[in-house]
DNA sequence: AACTCATAGGAACGAGCGTACACATGGCCA
DNA sequence: TGGCCATGTGTACGCTCGTTCCTATGAGTT
């Protein structure tokens, strides 16, 4: 402990890529401890800037916010729309859904996380629940691929339901179970 | 305008019940601006009593805001658990469910806010998300006396994607739809 | 009537917050 | 080379917050 206070850091003045990198970090926070504490200098700390960088860079804390959910966003969406896109039929639709479910978003301790903490900052802020709803019409367009508009709709409220419930849940259920609700709603 | 400054209450002393009202007017604070704006003095200015009111009836804005809570929760099982005991069968039981779900739950503007408030709190703070997690095993328990437990956590999964589609949604589903879904799943 | 103590009331403290702003720096172009 | 200006930095302001603390009051008891 005591380290040598900052020594390598020093006069990095131009630095290509912070904006990038101060997303990044907000992301890390977010998913390591929630939304409520990204605050302007939990981030800064995290990322070894100063303070005034992250105003400088983001005209407010919210628009930073929005900017790192819609980056999570996304890579998410994109890794779902490729699986959808693979699924030669339904039954493969199916399973590649399975997969992303219980593997990407529920196996990752914190893709989980960022998902319900996109919820509840959703459910306050109008910025920010209009990258909840490009989520959901996303996640929707790629299970309308194989499921007709109806069951998609229906199985991407099941879906949330299911990532709220891993989410809460003391108990919550594991990937076999996921997979029998799921093709029992659509199979 | 410049009315009169509080001319009514004036050495309102030894108020009987202010603890549940407390609990009340936060429960009315969370559902018109939310869990994040319910502090301890926008509480008092709502329930119209001086700010060291509130930690003298509670050790913290946790403990009030569990209090509130599961007032909530107990109100809104009781009702579930009273219309899954009339029910005579299955059907019937089902019918109740859609019937709780976009009646009660979603047909009331403040039932539906409160609920995912609380999906927000608890999602950070254990003490809120054992409330939110007897309100999971209470639902569960009242949808067993007509669906075995598999189908029971399915279905209870399910509504909580409803309920958060419901309110996140700018084109949520409408009665119809929610009842469809929850016949198709489990009927 | 005197006493007591649970309850009520209001002011104050220290901390953390978003944001503004004045100043420093150095890459880039004339 | 000299100067401009986008970028980087550190400090400070004004605000709200949870909580603490001291004082006042009056209902119930003796």
């Amino acid at each position: 402990m005591s380290a040598d206070p900052a020594p390598a850091r020093r006069t990095r003045r131009h630095d290509p890529g912070r904006r990038d990198r101060l997303v990044d970090t907000t992301l890390d926070v977010i998913a390591a401890r929630g939304v409520a504490t990204a605050t302007h200098r939990a981030i800064a700390r995290a990322a070894d800037v100063p303070l005034g960088s992250l105003t400088y860079h983001f005209g407010s804390l919210t628009e930073l916010l929005a900017a790192a959910f819609t980056r999570h966003v996304d890579d998410v969406a994109a890794r779902f729309d490729a699986r959808m896109a693979a699924a030669p039929d339904r039954a493969a639709a199916l399973e590649a859904l399975v997969e992303h479910l219980t593997g990407d978003l529920l196996g990752s301790e914190r893709d989980l996380v960022l998902a319900v903490e996109l919820y509840v900052a959703a459910a306050r802020d109008a910025e920010l629940r209009a990258v909840t709803q490009d989520w959901m019409s996303r996640s929707r367009r790629s299970l309308e691929r194989h499921l007709d508009p109806v069951t998609a709709r229906e199985v991407d409220a099941l879906v949330e339901g299911l990532v709220l419930h891993s989410a809460l849940s003391t108990d919550p259920m594991d990937a076999a179970q996921i997979r029998a609700a799921l093709l029992r709603f659509a199979g």
